[in-house]
RNA sequence: GCGAGCGUGGCGGAAUGGUAGACGCACUGGACUUAAAAUCCAGAGUCCGAUAAGGACGUGGGGGUUCAAGUCCCCCCGCUCGUACCA
């Protein structure tokens, strides 16, 4: 019979089903294990990426079972965003009729690929059976003082009278509309994750299987800063301009003040000051785009304004508006020192400000590291720790400045002003202010009649939808018209997936008996927002008293992208895979047959058209051929390529798998391990003995590309055993067993098939995971390399854990070590069972 | 700009500081076939050498530590992710 992977994928994908097996429940007498894939945002179909994302979390939760763990494997949508509400203004049509379509669809491509998911617990975040619990959680929030209401800046179009996300602004401009970009001040409510940012960071050091890159960032994120704030009297004035450093001991070397345009001193200048206004006018221009933001050249204004030195009688600095100064961090304002920091030392160069070196280096300016100081008066000598200590303690004396702690990270703005997002459940009263909805009024759900065809948010002109009674007065009131954040939603889902409760976000047995999260695996670029939301996010339900947990997944795994070549015509337009052909080494259109230029290898993205549709490749290779080669070619937090090469070789390697086990002689043949082995049959024992030691620790190393090489091995081992008597066939039907058992997380389905065909009663998805076998574990030969100088020269094979002299002796006899040894060696180094290295 | 990561044959990638290139793809030769595909067997980092033995070079570039460096340290180059309203 020919392996035909849509037959026998339907067949065990309905078994499956059936036999309802990926069902979780909970079971105190197993270990639980929750491995839980990024879920996805329903943007139409599913791409490669996420079939990369769900067949390692596949293949997690498979071996699991395999262990004995109890798993739960849950798969949902991340509804609510953006993308849905351009395709009802591209292609009138409803957001929610657009993205339960998209959910339908997907659902469907992903059953197709024979994921061990619990579909009962399946949930959408658009569904108000879930956003109603975080309207309550919000409210909670809100009560706790965790949520509150400032003003932000937002970019905003002119002609769509709407607010744009970042990345719908392209060189300053609208995506759609390309009107230039307005900075406009708006209200909005923010989540105090601030409050949390010293637990925040000092957690991370428990997040002990988090990858180390992704801890950084986090760290970097918080970004905690020790260091002062000094306060600094401008003269002929009352006022103060505090600001701060992490440097106090360079106070010396302080050359001029710099301020945010954005802050309260700049505002109340530029009131009398039409060239100040200018100044702050062209900063609001500029894109609010961090990376923009460092990269504009460093500009500023010189005001009127003065500030004496505290330690300088005579020394007065200017206070300057600067473009790089953040509002958001410190204070708003600093002291610029140019000689030992970059960006005072472009900004002092660029305005020919004086530069006062005050640590001793070789005069290379500006200089950030750490020496003596010198032009510092009481702090001549010391070090930069100590001088950071006597600074503030001097500062301290004259009552204008004290020791600081300064975190980068901001406070979460949660508001959006579109319409496909979870309502947030306030209610502005003219008389009474803002109130909370009452509880027993949620949820507030999104209207469907609404179009589009009228700008901005539709929440807003919807003729009834806003008004309502003020809960306290009952006067008349309306709605809070600003959705959330969708970072809200995926901020808890995993937790909602532990038990669909009607009446509660979550039970609080579920909660206890799944959660944390064992294991969760997604892209790299959640690294730090969704990852650090979600941790403030349980701090925060455990703050109001819901949960009592504050790390939600206790390993982390991040995956790479899936890239694929791209193609371009002469005329630089982007073709898809599919419409190119090669012929010896040069690529032609398949049509037009002219010729086409082959680009760089890039992320698969639809703007550069270098997609494959992973529907496409389960049609024509099957489920298992796309799984099989998700895992086998690259590490799993490395950027993978797409080939069709590398497709069509797990394709062959499957067929033959198929083949083999097919032709298989299993009637009459038991597979009961013979007394006593032929050399041959326990080499190839020992090879699955390492096999079985390997696959596992690759799989709980996450390296799974080394678990599918040494399972080819293992193959390669076994189809090339010499038949020569019937307890060879036995000892192949106990490896190919073996084989398909450690396969099985991988290819389910071919797994299950061969199970059959080998006239196992059954599910293979309910077997043990094998253990290996001490009796077959080591060998008793070894080779050992023999260097001289530390260049291999010669190999021996010895007995294994000789003793050094005995391998001394026997490397010595070794024509090509005697041919480079003219001399008796200087030195010899011996690791046991591992190299002998001669050194002349 | 800042933060983080990555860089190894023609390609994807293996390698507790100890034989660089496991496993696979592509390639070459052979078997089978009327032929092709598929399949099977063999070969293979590059260069020198005879298709051998053996040698030289070789993990983005430069320097260093070490008996020994893909691996550790310093500098540089390139690419990727994130940069707070994409998800």
């Amino acid at each position: 019979m020919k392996y035909n992977p849509s037959l026998i994928e339907k067949k065990w994908q309905k078994k499956w089903n059936e036999l309802d097996i990926f069902k979780a429940k909970i079971d105190y007498n197993k270990p639980k294990y929750y491995v839980l894939e990024m879920f996805p945002y329903p943007s139409g179909a599913i791409h490669m990426g996420h079939v990369r994302n769900y067949t390692l979390g596949d293949l997690v939760a498979r071996y699991k079972k395999a262990q004995g763990f109890n798993v739960l494997h849950p798969m949902g949508w991340d509804a609510f965003g953006l993308p849905a509400e351009n395709a009802a203004i591209e292609n009138s049509t409803l957001p929610s009729k657009w993205t339960y379509s998209n959910i339908e669809i997907m659902k469907s491509q992903l059953k197709q690929m024979g994921l061990s998911y619990d579909w009962d617990r399946e949930l959408a975040t658009c569904n108000p059976d879930y956003y109603k619990f975080e309207q309550k959680m919000f409210l909670d929030f809100y009560k706790a003082g965790l949520a509150y209401k400032k003003e932000t800046v937002v970019n905003w179009d002119p002609i769509e009278q709407t607010v744009l996300a970042n990345e719908q602004v392209v060189d300053g401009r609208g995506w759609r509309s390309g009107a230039e970009v307005e900075k406009k001040k708006m209200k909005g409510w923010f989540l105090k994750i601030s409050d949390f940012a010293e637990d925040l960071l000092n957690e991370i050091d428990n997040l002990k299987e988090w990858p180390d890159r992704v801890k950084t960032m986090q760290r970097n994120w918080i970004g905690k800063s020790n260091g002062a704030t000094i306060s600094f009297s401008i003269n002929h004035s009352d006022d103060n301009v505090e600001i701060f450093t992490t440097r106090p001991d360079t106070i010396f070397g302080a050359t001029f003040i710099a301020i945010s345009p954005q802050h309260p001193l700049s505002l109340k200048i530029a009131k009398n000051d039409n060239k100040a206004k200018d100044f702050l006018e062209f900063c609001e221009k500029q894109s609010n785009k961090a990376k923009d933001l460092e990269k504009a050249d460093k500009s500023g204004y010189k005001t009127n304004l003065t500030v004496s030195h505290p330690f300088k009688k005579d020394v007065n600095l200017i206070v300057y508006i600067a473009n790089f100064i953040l509002m958001d961090y410190g204070t708003g304002a600093i002291f610029g020192c140019p000689a030992h920091d970059q960006r005072d030392y472009d900004f002092a160069s660029k305005y020919s400000l004086d530069i006062i070196p005050v640590i001793k280096n070789n005069n290379v300016l500006p200089f950030m590291g750490d020496g003596l100081h010198i032009n510092s008066d009481f702090l001549d000598g010391l070090n930069t720790k100590e001088a950071i200590d006597i600074s503030i303690r001097e500062l301290q004396k004259l009552g204008i400045g004290k020791k600081t702690v300064t975190y980068r990270i901001r406070d979460w703005g949660v508001s959006r002003q579109r319409y496909w997002g979870c309502p947030i459940p306030i209610i502005f009263c003219s008389s009474c202010g803002e109130v909370p909805v009452p509880e027993d009024q949620l949820p507030i759900c999104l209207p469907d009649d609404i179009n589009f065809d009228t700008k901005g948010n539709p929440l807003v002109s919807h003729p009834t939808w806003k008004n309502t009674k003020c809960p306290k007065c009952n006067r008349n009131a309306v709605r809070e018209t600003d959705t959330f954040d969708t970072f809200f939603e995926s901020s808890w889902y995993f937790a909602r997936f532990t038990d669909l409760n009607p009446t509660k976000a979550f039970s609080d047995e579920a909660f206890r008996y799944w959660m944390p999260v064992d294991q969760y695996i997604g892209g790299v670029e959640h690294a730090v927002m969704h990852l650090l939301y979600s941790r403030f996010f349980m701090r925060a339900l455990k703050f109001v008293k819901t949960i009592d947990l504050i790390e939600p997944f206790n390993s982390l795994q991040t995956q790479g992208m899936v890239c694929h070549q791209t193609f371009k015509t002469k005329k630089e337009k982007w073709l898809f895979p599919n419409q190119v052909t090669k012929e010896n080494n040069t690529f032609f259109h398949i049509n037009t047959k002219e010729e086409v230029i082959a680009g760089r290898i890039e992320k698969m993205s639809k703007s550069k058209k270098n997609v494959v549709d992973p529907q496409q490749i389960i049609k024509t290779y099957g489920a298992d051929t796309a799984r099989f080669f998700m895992l086998s070619d690259s590490p799993p937090n490395r950027d993978m390529e797409w080939s069709d090469s590398g497709i069509e070789g797990s394709w062959r390697f499957l067929n033959k798998l198929w083949n083999f086990v097919n032709i298989l002689e299993v009637e009459n043949i038991h597979d009961k391990l013979p007394t006593s082995f032929s050399k041959q049959q326990k080499e190839l024992l020992r090879t699955l003995n390492t096999t079985i030691k390997e696959v596992t620790k690759s799989i709980d190393d996450f390296h799974f590309n080394i678990a599918v090489a040494s399972i080819r091995s293992l193959f390669n081992a076994i189809s090339s055993h010499k038949i020569l008597n019937n307890d060879d066939k036995s000892v192949i039907l106990y490896n190919t067993k073996k084989l398909l058992i450690l396969i099985n997380p991988m290819v389910p389905h071919i797994a299950e098939a061969l199970w059959e065909i080998l006239n196992e009663n059954g599910l293979i998805a309910n077997k043990s995971w094998p253990i290996t076998d001490r009796s077959f574990e080591e060998k008793d030969r070894i080779k050992i390399p023999i260097q001289v100088n530390g260049k291999m020269r010669a190999i021996i094979k010895v007995q294994k854990d000789l003793d050094n002299d005995e391998l001394e002796k026997l490397a010595l006899k070794e024509k090509n070590i005697l041919k480079f040894l003219n001399d008796t060696p200087k030195k010899v180094i011996i690791v046991p069972n591992r190299i002998v290295n001669f050194v002349i």
